[in-house]
DNA sequence: GTCTATAAGAAGATAGAC
DNA sequence: GTCTATCTTCTTATAGAC
């Protein structure tokens, strides 16, 4: 646990919101302190007393961000753990790759987030290490125990599994929402989903009902 | 074809290829004309007279590495052509995953283009669309082409399909060799290809050796 | 064609008034 | 605690000598 819970003022609030806006517009290195001091509707120094300088406001952003899609992916996981041994995989698994795409497409701002954690991934090697730690290893390890938990699928290496199944969701929502291929090549969700869920699922032809072969 | 071959005079050249390394290491923004032209040991009027201004040498900084990735890409589609209805597939898309990865392993500067291109996507949204429609949207039309024509492998839907193929290559190259996950959660490249051969090509028990249900 | 030197402006950060 | 005004540095881009 990297953070605490951080409780923070109404006004470091104010910050951070303007500070998203405009390094969301502008990026890291050509967003100007003025606009966010702008955009947040306080002045420079003020937004220098709440932050030591433009890192440490960026940073402070990013793990923000950063905590927000991990607890989202918790809750998530939370919410699915009473029925991860109830339903077939085939269920489960779809009601996840939803669940995930959910939580980026309600929450526009951790696409922003993955673009700018990519796009500053040299300069700030520690975020790029925070969204990983925080979200995509979590993530790949949830996936790789269940497959693991589930020999039934006979998928012959958990983890590369779980790289498949993470891998086209954020594929996806790398080409279509951040790179707006929606434009050029629009892609329903949907069929990404069905592939995704078809090519996990359908390894052997009907052993979905047959709890014998599980001995977990 | 939105370029002709493209041939560069030396200075050119080495223009760009400081232009890369400094872009590189600073992003677009934070990078300055001054270090580009000391890093391509020439002067800032001679960089000026060979490109119009800091954007115009960016965007053929990356249009010129969009259009490696894209030849490259072709090649390997060219050498590839003429076994593709000869061997079954899962020989033939373990040759184009490991094609794929190769690509972008032994040219790093692909790595780079790809965190340059996204984190630039607001600010060059042509880029963007540069690199959807020279490499992403071709790749995954001749996936789609080739699931299609293989009805044996028993996808659902190929278009779905290509974005699982691809996407768990390239979610590959982003987690480990552009925010360096290899650090935190090292990852064997050969587990994820095994994963994404396996779950493709076992839909049917042993189908492989029946051509009679294809029609193409 | 290529350079040195410089113009014009914008950036991050702060001193000091209130 | 918050603001106006300012300092310093670095940026892009070019004028003019060779």
């Amino acid at each position: 646990m990297p953070t605490p819970p951080l409780e923070l003022s109404p006004k470091a609030e104010a910050i951070l919101v303007g500070a998203l806006e405009v390094f969301t517009r502008d990026g890291y290195a050509a967003a100007s302190m003025d606009r966010i001091a702008a955009a947040a509707k306080v002045s420079k120094p003020t937004l220098y007393s709440y932050f030591q300088d433009k890192e440490g406001l960026f940073v402070a952003l990013i793990r923000r961000l950063t905590q927000t899609a991990t607890q989202q992916l918790l809750a998530l996981q939370d919410a699915q753990n009473p029925q991860l041994q109830d339903e077939p995989p085939e269920v489960v698994l779809r009601r996840l790759a939803h669940a995930v795409l959910d939580v980026f497409l309600q929450e526009r701002s951790l696409c922003t987030m993955m673009r700018l954690i990519i796009g500053e991934s040299e300069r700030f090697p520690d975020l790029s290490k925070a969204f990983l730690r925080g979200i995509e290893i979590p993530v790949l390890e949830a996936l790789t125990h269940y497959f693991t938990a589930h020999p039934e699928l006979n998928l012959p290496n958990p983890k590369g599994a779980a790289y498949v199944f993470a891998g086209s969701i954020m594929f996806y929502l790398l080409i279509q929402k951040v790179l707006h291929g929606e434009e050029d090549y629009p892609m329903d969700a949907e069929g990404v989903i069905d592939s995704l869920i078809a090519v996990l699922t359908m390894a052997p032809p009907a052993t979905h009902l047959d709890p014998s072969s599980s001995s977990l």
